[in-house]
DNA sequence: GTCATGGCCTTTACGCAGTAAGGTGCAATA
DNA sequence: TATTGCACCTTACTGCGTAAAGGCCATGAC
């Protein structure tokens, strides 16, 4: 007999399959059959490790891609940190652009508030006022969502055989950036 | 006999019940079944008005809300202009924020390019070359969308017992708009 | 050894989803 | 009156999430 062990199945293993499977097909061939599949497994067997089911499975797909605080205390220009941030954050949220939908329903509450603090501790501490500071941080947030969102959307589109591949994502997201953290340097 | 007549179905009358649904009660308990139930019609009758079944549907509800907008040729100060015409698009993203999911997926090509292009076209006006308004478009686009999705789960969090019921939105919506803009002013 | 315990997984079954296929009834036309 | 075609209905199928309960097996106590 050839070994018939599998790795044991764990909350981790249980996100990274589906996240997998996101990526791979989209959201809505994300079925707990199919989880079950992918992890060796009935699918009942994930609610041994998900109580709440595929409520819960969703939550941590959230949290998985949307938790990306950056520190507070590094050193450096506060705008070429947040562009330095930015960008890694943009290639996380286009890299599983299939859990995007997620981010907009209320799913999960404290996934984005974090990482939104961090980059409003960041502000404050480039001497922006509080309540400056708090809705430079919404501004920002709101851009790399709705940008992500917008960049997703297109290229799926493109790929499609839609009308525009003339669009270089790049140069739109850093110019877009360099927007906002002009508007902000202002303010 | 009352009159056992009612009103004949159509695309219109199938997508505005459809959006009070998902406005009522949200996107998730939009099926097929109780959108019958709602034009007083069996679930299948849908499908003689929309052959595509649920697809088309969504796509009809995303055009209905996301397409929107604003002339190039009226007058006044482009900035006043964008406030005004942002402002609505912002009330109506939240009125049916419940689709703001589908605005993520990749249903309904066509609907926000036009908007953002009318986006475009006005700040071109503005006096922005081609491939700085084309930017900048997408830089308010993105805004509009991330911040309506913000916007939505924060409002949903804290009437569900959140942490923060103490943000002003109306006030984080228009400090956004205005650091943007002035971000748009200086490129 | 033996036996109970408890963690991990499977089996079975239920209600609800979207929708393919084909049937029904009625108004307009010929 | 006979015909046609549109609007709607009936039935039935597959797949979904998951409640409930049962099986298996390593571990530790005696």
């Amino acid at each position: 007999m050839t070994s018939q062990h599998r790795e044991p199945v764990t909350r981790d293993r249980i996100i990274d399959a589906a996240l997998h499977i996101v990526d791979g097909q989209g959201l809505g061939r994300l079925t707990m059959r199919r989880l079950g599949d992918a992890l060796e497994v009935e699918a009942m067997a994930i609610y041994h490790h998900l109580p709440r089911g595929k409520e819960e499975l969703l939550d941590g797909l959230v949290a998985h891609v949307a938790v990306d605080p950056l520190s507070a205390t590094a050193g450096g220009e506060w705008q070429d940190r947040l562009r330095g941030w930015a960008a890694g954050y943009r290639e996380r949220l286009l890299e599983h652009s299939g859990v995007l939908p997620l981010l907009v329903t209320r799913r999960n509450p404290a996934a984005l508030d974090g990482t939104t603090a961090s980059v409003q501790e960041v502000l404050g501490r480039a001497g922006l006022r509080e309540e400056t500071a708090a809705t430079g941080a919404h501004t920002l947030m709101g851009y790399l969502i709705g940008h992500a969102a917008l960049e997703a959307r297109g290229r799926a589109l493109s790929e499609a055989g839609g009308p525009g591949g003339a669009i270089d994502w790049d140069l739109r997201f850093t110019g877009g950036l360099d927007v906002v953290l002009a508007g902000l340097a202002q303010s």
